[in-house]
DNA sequence: TAGATTGTTAATCGATTAACAATC
DNA sequence: TAGATTGTTAATCGATTAACAATC
């Protein structure tokens, strides 16, 4: 079995076609249009046609989609109908922010176990996790067949927790440290790129307050 | 004074090279070029050339680039350089990890007050900051001029808090909450898009798995 | 039916990559 | 000098937008 490739970009928008559609759903609209959604979210209307077209999902004309079966049909496509267990490195702010995030029960994430290598921290409750010692993570990884690693460690040690972490048999790594990276190229990393948001923000307010 | 305008794609790389360039002048390296960036980063040596350009330093034919230059040169086309008040708005996982994080001293984001809408949390001290009842910020914005927010509310107040905001004079938002926020065109808001590289990561998961 | 909406194919636009001249 | 690197212009590629036929 082999699913379709599809783009990064088209991936991206997946989520927020979620998020509007959630709400809808709630409110009890049985039914929504794809000019509704490109107008809610600023996305071309053919642009929407053609995402939702790659999760199979079919619209009746003069009608549009049912909000639940678009809803359906992007978690399936997205895997978040189905939850993956995952460990979480590092339980520094960013760490415990995701640890206590209630947002992943929407999504295929569940965090099973977090680590840290302070042996401070080691033992302590965070968020609802007995922190757990990193050294056990490998064992940990290949015993429980893990599959996806969230890595919020400090970066100076990014790269060598992520060559434990993929020795020990990771296939995915949520990145969100800074640094890129390096990875045989079968494993997949995506980075979280915190800073890549504020670089767009701090760039256009200069450009707003320099035209003032 | 007139900025040129860049794409939103190029400026997402900028923090990249910072992440890159910056162990390097900790190691003393003096210079580095477009390739040795180009193959760290895993971005086209062409694409790294025209990025740089954009901010404006020059590099040495056969020798390369000055670290400290080009370090100089992206934080001041960033204006990373300057620092900007900020005010946080929401106090619960996201924001509280927010206010610990250190990584903001090397951005022009400066945290100077933290706002929540929850009684029980008013008045309690956050990650070193003192938590203020967002029925006072619509006045501090005036009075204090400042310009950005950062938004981590619960996601069902989001708009709403916007929309005060963007009353009292806020220009920029960086918003952390999954929703489109409608706001008047001259305002700025950057979306942090959480959910989008897990989808990414989700997908192509995904497609490793099933092609096992 | 007429009109609104879907869904697809073609055209455009912009970003990335290739080619190459300039230079220390 | 020769070679490595810069920086620019041209070609390619892919994403977005426009046009339009199909349909309830």
């Amino acid at each position: 079995m082999k699913n379709i490739v599809v783009s990064d970009l088209t991936l991206r928008r997946m989520p927020k076609y979620l998020h509007f559609l959630r709400p809808l759903q709630k409110l009890g609209h049985e039914f929504t249009s794809a000019s509704e959604i490109s107008r809610a979210l600023g996305i071309h209307h053919t642009q929407v046609r053609k995402d939702l077209a790659l999760t199979g999902v079919r619209g009746i004309p003069k009608v549009g989609h049912r909000v639940d079966d678009l809803i359906k049909a992007i978690e399936e496509f997205l895997n978040w109908n189905n939850s993956t267990d995952a460990f979480l490195i590092g339980t520094g702010n960013m760490g415990a922010a995701l640890l206590g995030y209630d947002g992943f029960n929407k999504t295929n994430i569940k965090i099973v176990a977090a680590f840290d290598a302070d042996p401070k921290t080691i033992g302590r409750e965070v968020n609802g996790y007995r922190v757990m010692n990193i050294d056990k993570c490998a064992n940990l990884v290949e015993r429980m067949h893990v599959h996806i690693a969230i890595l919020t460690t400090p970066t100076v040690v990014a790269q060598e927790v992520t060559d434990m972490l993929v020795g020990a048999g990771i296939l995915a790594i949520w990145n969100f440290t800074p640094i890129k990276l390096v990875v045989p190229k079968d494993v997949i990393v995506e980075d979280a790129e915190l800073y890549s948001s504020l670089a767009v923000l701090s760039r256009k307010l200069t450009d707003v307050l320099a035209s003032v």
